[in-house]
DNA sequence: TGTATCCGATACATTCACGTATCGGACGGA
DNA sequence: TCCGTCCGATACGTGAATGTATCGGATACA
């Protein structure tokens, strides 16, 4: 059993090396893939043997799923944090630039988030996590737009503040797919962008700056 | 070697069970993700042993990357078609529903060629083929959009047709993600083509029957 | 400082997938 | 029908990764 369910004596030793155990297995997920990494790639990694790992964890799969979980934990802080950032007004160019800049930084993210994304679309029980994470951004978008501009200024065809949450999300998504390929972070972030104050001001006036 | 430098004799049983092949790979792979897929379980899927596989095949790489080259091609091919249809003048919501059919309806190649993105993430040769593909589809779209509409129907933060084109294609992207989750095609496909209308035409007119 | 407990390293057995080498039968041309 | 060639099945050796059981040292607490 991975998880001790005996009384406190929660240990100290044992959060680190469980610590150090999930950061060298993201750097190794990153490089190589989910598919293509075993047990002990991840423990030689970290320093560790295999049994300071199978005493942490059940499985590849267990150390995978709390990896993504504490990851996207921070994602989402960091995200609201910058949606939180200007006042009552939103200034979408603004925030869209900080935004962005949290989304589409860390290319080992985005590679370790896809493999989950691969991993949740074969798993209903996964999947059901990355939609609740995804559920959470939405809504602090749509808040935030439902919040700062009145519901006319967002294109009719979008719906409400929620189908314009979605469309981000979707244009983040499909920015995310071509920055995989073609790793010009600068290009994604620019055309992400233009696509989003396409979508979320009426007509796709005032576009960047290039 | 598995591709034979000899002269002729190209054979017909070896065609036949190298297709065989393919096709049982399509399958497993679509149900267990390339990662956790063996050798053996192709082979065993398509009823030969394994000596038929490395027969034919390098390795299972080369036949992901065989599989894949194939069905995009299929696909390049139908939505070339699906584009092709109607006259010199776009119907775009009902050119949208064409390619949309083609593009969202069959899971199992949603799965698989996600498998391959994030291949393609890791590997910029493979990347490189990924790439082509999606160009061709993005110019096959750009084409129709360029002779169709005049310029002046495109929203202008797109840019040029081929811009428009690339909004298009990030559209699907994101909307795949988001199919691959929740498995709600019809729920995918309408939303596909809100967002493809809010991109490409103007203020976002004419919303598609709900 | 002493000690009971916890943690992680080591050693082991086992399973699994791989790649190869060889062989018997199928295929296609005469 | 016969025969040379090709193809795919079988058997084998190998290496890797897995999970477990045990042990020595570290850690927390008195």
């Amino acid at each position: 059993m991975a998880v001790k369910v005996t009384t406190g004596r929660v240990t100290r030793r044992r959060a680190r090396t469980r610590a150090n155990l999930l950061d060298a297995a993201f750097a190794v997920f990153a490089a190589k893939g989910f598919g293509r990494v075993s047990i002990e790639e991840v423990c030689e990694a970290a320093g560790y043997s295999r049994g300071a790992f199978y005493s942490n964890f059940d499985s590849l799969d267990e150390l995978f799923f709390a990896l993504y979980r504490e990851r996207a934990e921070l994602i989402a802080e960091q995200v609201s944090g910058a949606l939180a950032l200007d006042g009552p007004d939103l200034d979408v160019p603004a925030a869209v630039d900080r935004v962005t800049e949290v989304l589409l930084l860390d290319r080992d993210w985005l590679l370790v988030k896809t493999d989950f994304l691969v991993h949740a679309a074969r798993d209903p029980a996964v999947a059901r996590t990355l939609l609740e994470h995804r559920a959470r951004l939405r809504r602090a978008i749509a808040d935030r737009l439902a919040r700062a501009s009145g519901p006319a200024t967002l294109p009719a065809v979008l719906g409400d503040a929620d189908g314009a949450a979605r469309a981000v999300v979707a244009a983040y998504d499909g920015v995310t797919t071509q920055l995989l390929l073609d790793r010009d972070v600068e290009h994604a972030r620019a055309w992400l962008g233009r696509l989003l104050t396409a979508l979320l001001t009426e007509g796709g006036s005032t576009p960047l700056n290039p």
